[in-house]
DNA sequence: TGCACCATGTAAATAGTTACATGATTGC
DNA sequence: GCAATCATGTAACTATTTACATGGTGCA
């Protein structure tokens, strides 16, 4: 499980709320784990308990925020975490799912439902690209800006494939029947 | 949830009992989505509680297995299925996650499991590969085989991409400092 | 003053993993 | 006849998702 050690990561780029790090998350880490606003109070709660983070709330001026930031402990914990050894995830593809049940039943209206992926992966792409564009004017030349970029960069290869596989996908199922038996 | 459309899918390719389900998900269409025999067990008694499937205990000579057949409800459940939405998976990547850490922390170990992990892919890709070419040399030319194909080559692109990814991670890295701070 | 939204949660349901159990069969 | 393995599960735990709750703040 990687959620807290991505959380921790993200803590030390820059101490944060709860919101705040939810709000984040969805630009920056979240886009190779999600986690949803319950998950991150829930989990900050426990790496607290563990004595990973502490916590203090904001002072007056805005909303009150209980901000959290990473203590020593915490970073070890993350070094050690780096060093542990975990298999490949599972792959999880619902649309490869589809595609092998339309192979048999036929198409059944999952075209629709393909050319609604390709869009969100399009969407997604331009995003990352928009990302891209935005951190090279920011460029620092540290080594840890450059594995930064790396990671981005692996990203919107993936949408690529994403959008070339659906596009393909799309060209053979529309030669496949509608409906089988 | 794609586990029960997956094995109504594997079950219309062929009736089978649960232990040969989980084998032939080893290598078929668990290739998109794991289950554990476990799983595959409680879900099988799920569809039959839903009137999806039925079971039958086969005849003398081999072991006693309970096999699994897809009745017509189930087919119907199964295109019904296909017309549904069901928004990108979220992504899920730990090797990511570990990066971006060792963005901030330093390597710490990373690169072994980076290691790994490519063998890993590149031991996935012999697999795959060599499962393109039994199927290509047994071709029946239907519309079933291409798509089943299709999906196949999908797979095989995927790996394609983490091995190329990690080990561009892999340059990256080892420029990166073991340890920051 | 009341309505929308923000920040922080709790609760319940679902999905998936890990550990263990039981009887039957096959091979030595 | 005993060990290893197969086939079918159960149980407990962990992770994730979905739905709901509560108090504060800003603003029309």
């Amino acid at each position: 499980m990687s959620l807290p050690h991505a959380l921790l990561t993200s803590l030390i780029e820059k101490p944060s709320s709860g919101s705040e790090l939810s709000a984040r998350f969805d630009r920056s880490i979240g886009h190779f784990w999600h986690a949803s606003h319950q998950q991150i109070y829930r989990e900050l709660a426990k790496l607290e308990q563990a004595g990973w983070v502490e916590s203090f709330f904001a002072e007056e001026g805005e909303r009150k925020k209980k901000t959290y930031q990473v203590l020593p402990a915490g970073r070890e914990e993350l070094k050690r975490w780096l060093s542990t050894e975990e298999n490949l995830q599972p792959v999880r593809s619902p649309l490869m799912v589809r595609m092998r049940a339309a192979a048999v039943v036929g198409n059944n209206g999952l075209l629709y439902e393909l050319e609604r992926h390709l869009a969100q992966h399009e969407e997604k792409l331009e995003h990352y690209l928009a990302l891209q564009k935005r951190d090279q004017a920011r460029f620092q030349g540290t080594s840890t800006a450059k594995v930064q970029m790396m990671i981005l960069e692996s990203g919107i290869k993936l949408e690529y494939y994403w959008i070339k596989t659906i596009k393909e996908a799309l060209e053979v199922l529309k030669e496949h029947p509608e409906e089988i038996k």
